[in-house]
This record gives structure tokens, sequence and C-alpha cells, in this order.
DNA sequence: GTTTTATTGTACCGATCGGTATAATTTTGT
DNA sequence: ACAAAATTATACCGATCGGTACAATAAAAC
């Protein structure tokens, strides 16, 4: 064991905390008091555990995507369910994430995604944006591929645009969810996406 | 004529130059510098002109409205077009807007949208955003209850469905256009949209 | 128990934030 | 020409920004 005082704080709930906060007020619009505030630390220890204000962002960037969007994504690739329910489960819970009152509304990255194209974005933090948020295209351009593969739906689209159709929605879905919270309403918009990419 | 010494800007011109950047860089990313060298006057000039930085911001949203908004919802009204074609006209022209390169991409009101759920926001500006998306929104529901009723489509889905899904595609849309500017991917997403509208 | 190592709270750094006081300057009305 | 009114440039205001130096504190290693 490493020598010396032990830090006071748990490590995981203070980049919760932090998370919470970029998801609510973006990276520009987030001060490092409000980060100390909410993780309930103080800078110099804020700064020992994650570096500084955009080392913590890129972080909590990740600890978004391990806790909110991989789970999600699961849901395309449930066993036993046609290529239709999977995407109307995934959207389906996406939307309800996003829409819950339980933490910010909307999507983390699409927030971040917004924002920088303001120039306003350290390059580190600029590049995990853009990684994150082409992943998901990519991610769904590959899902559409294999099952366009696997015979589950036609060709008369191709991959990409599919993916580009769900991912244009997600984004939109982001936006609608962040002050609106209302899940239900959002469930024909759903419907209708699912039945525009004419599986 | 009032006496006195005359302004040495002109004012459109300025509030225009005002616009791109809350449109670039959102309103909490804006600084008075950088409002100041883009209409290249001075903050007291800057101050009598216009307010202050909430008053200007609202007086860019008005701009942006009637300079990029209203003449896009004119292609929804042509005459001697279906309603899917004026849709697609009009989602066409929308995209195009928002991938242009000579100015800010996305959709000015929908980056302030995001902003507007960190409570960092203004009172009146909060309110002058709210009021401008909603009114979208409504715009759009009165418009699908117009086409109902005259029989321009069926009434499989209803016009606050169909509105729904055409705002969420627009914020969708807003997003995907800010860093990426290729409007010829999106118009396979259009078609689908209005495809999904079933009408 | 002493030394070593790390964390803690506090107080501070220069820079920038939104906003303004002041005085010089320019233009109009008389 | 002169007075009145408005705009200009400059310099400044207190507050907050991201980040850090420093000393006090606490815990592990020996």
């Amino acid at each position: 064991m490493v020598s010396g005082r032990q830090a006071q704080f748990d490590k995981q709930t203070a980049l919760n905390n932090a998370m919470f906060v970029f998801w609510k007020k973006g990276f520009i619009g987030t001060s490092l008091t409000d980060l100390t505030s909410a993780m309930d630390i103080n800078k110099p220890s804020l700064y020992a555990a994650f570096g500084n204000k955009e080392a913590l962002f890129i972080q909590a960037v990740e600890n978004y995507i391990t806790l909110y969007g991989k789970p999600l994504f699961e849901h395309l690739f449930a066993n036993n369910k046609t290529l239709e329910q999977r995407l109307i489960d995934y959207l389906t819970a996406t939307s309800k994430m996003q829409c819950s009152t339980e933490h910010p509304g909307g999507c983390f990255i699409s927030v971040a995604l917004s924002e920088s194209a303001s120039n306003e974005i350290p390059e580190k933090a600029l590049a995990k944006i853009i990684e994150t948020s082409s992943y998901t295209q990519t991610m769904l351009t590959e899902f559409f591929t294999n099952e366009i593969q696997q015979g589950h739906c036609n060709n008369a689209l191709s991959a990409e645009e599919r993916a580009l159709i769900v991912f244009t929605f997600l984004h939109g879905l982001a936006t609608v969810a962040r002050k609106n919270s209302n899940p239900s309403q959002l469930k024909n918009v759903i419907h209708a996406v699912v039945k525009s990419l004419d599986i």
C-alpha cells in the first residue's frame, strides 16, 4: 500500500457528481466552483485526483459512456427479438433515460457537441467529444451492415443511410428531452423513425 | 432630427455580427470582448445601442428568426405544390442553410435551447429562447391541423404527432449540421422523415 | 515514535468576466 | 459662433475565472 494520508472522498462518487455538472452546464458553463461544491472536495484535491478541468471533463465523458451509453446499446443486440423490436427497445430506453429527472435532461455528448463548434473547447477535450460522437455513428453503421448481411432487413436503404437516420434522430431526441421530460409523447416519434428505416 | 453626434456604425450590420457570434459560441460562451471586436465597436457604444449582453442576445434571436427562420417557413405555404413536396422543400432548404459555411453551422435556437437547461441564462433571455422554440412547434402543429382539415393528408397521425416528428428531426439536423457540413448526406434522412409522416 | 508521503484548507496568483464613470470628440439646432 | 446632445475612447470597477503555493494535517512505513 502506498504510504501517506488517504483521500477522504470516494473518487467514483466525485466523478459521478462532476459528470452531472458537466452534463447540465456544459464544459464552458461549468466553473471550478460548480465542480468542487458538487463533488464536495476542494480545488487541490480535484487537481491531485483528476488533473485539471479538461482532464476531469474527459473522464466524465468516459464515465457517461460507461454508465449511460453502453447499457443502452445492448438493447440492439438482444437475442430472440426482431430487428424492429430491438430498435424500438433501444430508442425507447434512450428516450426514457434522457427524459429522466434523476439527472440532467438530454444527452451529455450532444450538449458537448453543440459546444464544440464554439472553438472554445481545449484540444484534448474536443478530440474526445468528436471521437465519442463519431464512435456512435460508426457503431450504428456497423450494426446495420451486420443486420443487412444476416438478412434481417432489406437493402432498400444502405447501412450508412439508416445509421444517419437513427443518429440524427438521437440528437433531436437529446434536444427535445433536455427541457421536455415527457417520454410518452416521444413514443410515436420513435415508431415513426423505425418505420422510416424501411426494414 | 435628433441633435448630437451620430453613431459611426451601422446598427443592423453590428447586430448581424453579434448574431453570428452568439450563434457560434452560445450566450455563456460569448464574451463582451468577442462581441465588441466582431461588431467593431466599443463597449459604451454597445450598451448605448443595445442595452446589455442579455438585451443584445434577445435582439440577435429576433434578427435570426427574421433573416433565417421566417424565409424557410415560407416553403411550407408555397402554392401549387403537394404537401409532401412542400415539406421536402422546407426541410431541404433548412438543411442547406444549417450546413452553409457562410455562417455558423446548425441552428442558433437549438444551441440556445441546449444551453438553457444550465440555469445560467438570465431570465428574459431564457424566456425568449423558450418562446421562440415553442413558437416553432406550435406553428408546425397549426400547419398540420390545417393540412388535415383541407384534406391534404390523412389522419393516421394527429397534427401534434406529425409536428413533433418534424420538430425532433429539426433539432437533430441542427446538431448534425453544426459540425458536419454535407447536406447531400442528409437528403436521404429528409425523405425518410417525410415518409414517416404517413401523409 | 519518528520519518516519509500524501491530502487537506486557506489564501493567493494573473487574467478575464460584465458593466460603467469620465472626459474628449463630433455633430446638430439655434 | 455657440450651446446642447450624443458618441467615442480610455481607463477603471468589483467579481469571478482556472490554477497553484504553502503550511497544516493525517496516515502509512519503518
